[in-house]
DNA sequence: TAAATTATTTAGGTTACTCTAACATAGGTG
DNA sequence: CACCTATGTTAGAGTAACCTAAATAATTTA
């Protein structure tokens, strides 16, 4: 009785457009995600019957501490990945945010952090070869 | 008519398997993905219908053309994100194999090209912050 | 406040992938 | 060469996504 990825996806979509704009509507979410709406009645009744969210017909919609666990894990995954995707790698924002998407659901706790790490490493203890790189990688495009 | 994530996972495992051992077998498949033998024939026949395998029931299997352009490529970018994820990120090899499995399947071209480039030039550029940084790395643990 | 519009939900169906159980084939061995 | 065991295949069913069409509820507006 774990979480799928496309939960994963779905509880990540509530908690920004709750930080967003406050209360929010299936129509929302149905619209961030890019599927129907009766798809996303089907995943709050799921993600509510496994503790993820709050929800009641025609009421609101609320994640629970559980579900903002989650999302906030994932999220804070995904922001870090499209960092070292743009600032280490310089890779085009919108590649990057894709990546980003996708790999947030898999990676290993373990690797995010490497990556977080490394990337501190290196801005740090040799700026100009990362700026260098970054230039080279401009230059051929 | 285009090929899903799991396909690609099928299509990369029997190049593998066919490369290491020659005549495959159903079974050989269905122990390596960890499915079972049914799973692995409605694969083979779908892969076979798409034009990637060339199958007859009871027959060997083989991959087309088209197969084998597919898994080499899914190939020759997991083994591009392992060596990112051990040499410079310092990940332990069984966490980075299976990151680079997921990953493989998701990560746009150019992201593998500018992680394997990056790789290159810094390995190049400046060989002992990376010992470095896998050094504290170690330590840490 | 009644009618019209918009939003949400239900019902029912599709696809991709998986499984178990039952059946079929191939190949090795007595 | 007939039988036994391995392996492979079919049949049928389950689950997690998704969809459209139709029904219901909520909200806006005349």
């Amino acid at each position: 009785m774990g979480i799928s990825k496309r939960e994963e996806e779905y509880l990540e979509a509530i908690y920004l457009l709750q930080k967003n704009k406050g209360v929010i509507r299936v129509k929302d979410i149905s619209k961030k995600l890019g599927v129907r709406p009766p798809s996303v009645v089907d995943a709050l009744k799921k993600l509510s019957e496994k503790g993820f969210v709050e929800y009641e017909k025609y009421d609101r919609i609320l994640l629970t501490k559980k579900g903002i666990e989650i999302a906030e894990s994932t999220y804070q995954k995904h922001i870090l990945l499209a960092k070292f995707f743009t600032e280490i790698l310089g890779i085009p924002p919108d590649i990057a945010e894709e990546d980003a998407c996708q790999f947030e659901h898999y990676v290993h706790e373990i690797t995010a952090k490497k990556m977080k790490e490394f990337a501190q490493y290196i801005q740090d203890q040799c700026p100009y070869v990362l700026k260098q790189f970054l230039k080279e990688q401009k230059e051929k495009s």
